[in-house]
DNA sequence: ACCTAGTATGCAAACCCTTGCAGCATTTCG
DNA sequence: CGAAATGCTGCAAGGGTTTGCATACTAGGT
């Protein structure tokens, strides 16, 4: 059926150990035979079995990748980075999808790293145990999340949060409420704590955290009526998402956005230019995080020594778009549509929901 | 290092092959001995190295998808499908981006073909001659991609479309536009036919075809204003991408949707509910057609034999949204902003740009 | 007690490639 | 001219598993 090495030693009239050599170390074998054996392997359409390969040098080729839902275009944009990235340097990625399950994903992990060299776990939600415990298990880089132990591509968000937040000031929002993404994600509680940085920094300036919600337009359909509530006249979201959600449900209350609230997301999907109005992101280069990622997974196979390094400095931007602007008279009109016992309710609301 | 089945053979006292067949097939092998075997491999943390039992059976238990563009909403659906369905299966699957490169695809399904058992292929845009050939070399099928010689996830297009103009002529229109994707793309002219078709049965509907754009937002945006000149009271959209793309520069334009011009997307991505008016979309069942080829695959590895199956009875749904409307007076008064040399126009619009 | 049928286990080959080492030939230098 | 060095090539082992076949053993029937 398929043509092995032995098939183009024959043909060839060379021993297999000369075919094996003319493909892995050409410098070692003479030219006059190297270009024979090449020739007649062109010719028979010879391609290596990388199952005997892998059996013999332990390694596949093959890198893993999981993520927590594939149809969120966050991970599809780090999964373009890390295939992308792979492919250059002569890897294949298997790529996994845990349904947000955070159970899923040490199964997958472990059903994964006896296929592959190595593997990236994009924003995983399991606890650092775990994943510390899954790194002892095989090579492992984690993208958007933080730990002591295993080799992370992290984000630093307190940049990208403080400029979304001068951005806000510079318009004269003082009362900025947060719509926080679930409580496990490490990145939430990164924003949160960046947004209270800032906001301390400032002694006018006051944060209003929301709570938890889901990380997904629903997540902001079920907040909006919380941000109406709070006072706030800024809103940052967890991710464009979330965001995505915050602006359809302010038009269904008839808010205006940015007049009434401005509305501001992290991420920068492809889609954010899209919306109405379009969506003031803070932009996080999420195809570059993928592709830093491989490259330190490949340099972790190089050196398994090395202690892990914590990669970071991915430079954030901020798309100002339509969703922002200057806090006008009309906010405080907008806002008292609404039921406005603002101070009860944002003790209520400042714990998590 | 790992843990062998040697190992677990010795630890267990029996020899190699039961420890296999403790695996393999249960009932082969005594209760006794089987619970020894299986309870000594899972103290030991044993995994058999597939890259050994790959080797002997010729199996990987991948499975290969290739798609024009993960960052793509559409593919990422698929993506999903197929990844969900193959877990199910026992198998993973290696996903690889063509970066919309026809020419990249036959490499990438080449380089993958051994290192999988079977693989995908999402809305190819290689020749056919090309596909059949790959075709040959591995076992392969497609989504969304006409083919007389390779299996194939089929989509209706007769029937979605159809579903789109019943909607759009009870609504009142007579005069549509149909803005194309790729000329090369399968789909576009499926569509294209199916338009025609169902225009073909009614006297008084006219179909004004305004040629090939790039199947994303951009194309939408470019053919916006033809759409605007052509006197169309409805659009239907490729796909939803560049429905988005017509929507925003229908905005700019100061062309309001569904007053002046209905709009019809295909394919009711995750997004369509959110765009401002929320589009209208043919809804087509990506999930499902990845979970179609994946199971199309499986049965082709089991029957190698069979002559191609062409599976087409994915069910679409209209989800009808803010997008369409009845036809108004204002409809007219709206294009009476621009010029409306239409005869002329629809003349030269009617070949593909 | 003996034979048969059946069952459970082990043996060993095979899967295809990589690679250390040995061997051979050719060249180089003393 | 002989010996050593160098450059290519082949031999053969070995990697971990699966699986057909042989063997050993058990139990049932007579």
């Amino acid at each position: 059926m398929a043509v092995s090495a032995r098939d183009v030693a024959r043909v060839a009239g060379v021993s297999i150990s000369t075919v094996s050599r003319a493909l892995a170390r050409p410098e070692d074998v003479a030219p006059a035979t190297l270009e024979k054996v090449l020739d007649t392997a062109r010719g028979m359409g010879y391609r290596p079995n990388l199952a005997a390969r892998g059996l013999i040098t332990g390694r596949t080729r093959i890198l893993g990748l999981i993520v927590p839902d594939l149809e969120n275009p966050f991970f599809a944009s780090v999964t373009k980075g890390v295939q992308s990235r792979a492919r250059d340097a002569g890897y294949v990625v298997i790529i996994s999808d845990s349904d947000e399950d955070p159970s899923q994903e040490a199964e997958l992990v472990r059903d994964l790293c006896k296929r592959v060299d190595g593997m990236v776990m994009c924003s995983p939600r399991a606890p650092d145990s775990v994943i510390t415990e899954l790194a002892g298990e095989c090579t492992l880089v984690l993208i958007n999340r933080q730990s002591r132990d295993v080799p992370t591509v992290q984000i630093d968000n307190l940049e990208g949060i403080r400029l979304a937040m001068v951005h806000l000031r510079a318009l004269g929002h003082r009362t900025i409420a947060y719509v926080g993404g679930p409580s496990t994600s490490w990145s939430n509680m990164a924003r949160l704590d960046a947004l209270r940085t800032v906001a301390a920094q400032r002694a006018d300036t006051e944060l209003i955290n929301l709570g938890s919600f889901q990380p997904y337009v629903s997540g902001g359909v079920a907040a909006a009526d919380l941000v109406i509530a709070s006072g706030a006249t800024a809103v940052v979201a967890y991710n464009d998402l979330v965001a995505y959600g915050l602006l359809d449900r302010f038009r269904q209350r008839g808010v205006a956005v940015p007049d009434d609230i401005s509305v501001v997301g992290v991420d920068d999907l492809p889609m954010s230019g899209l919306t109405t109005p379009s969506l003031t992101s803070v932009g996080i280069p999420l195809v570059n995080c993928g592709r830093a990622s491989v490259d330190m997974v490949l340099s972790l196979l190089e050196h398994p020594t090395w202690p892990p390094v914590h990669h970071h400095d991915l430079s954030f931007h901020l798309a100002v778009r339509a969703s922002t602007g200057v806090v006008s008279p009309t906010s405080t009109s907008a806002l008292s549509r609404v039921p406005s016992n603002t101070d009860g309710t944002k003790e209520l609301l400042d714990t998590d929901v």
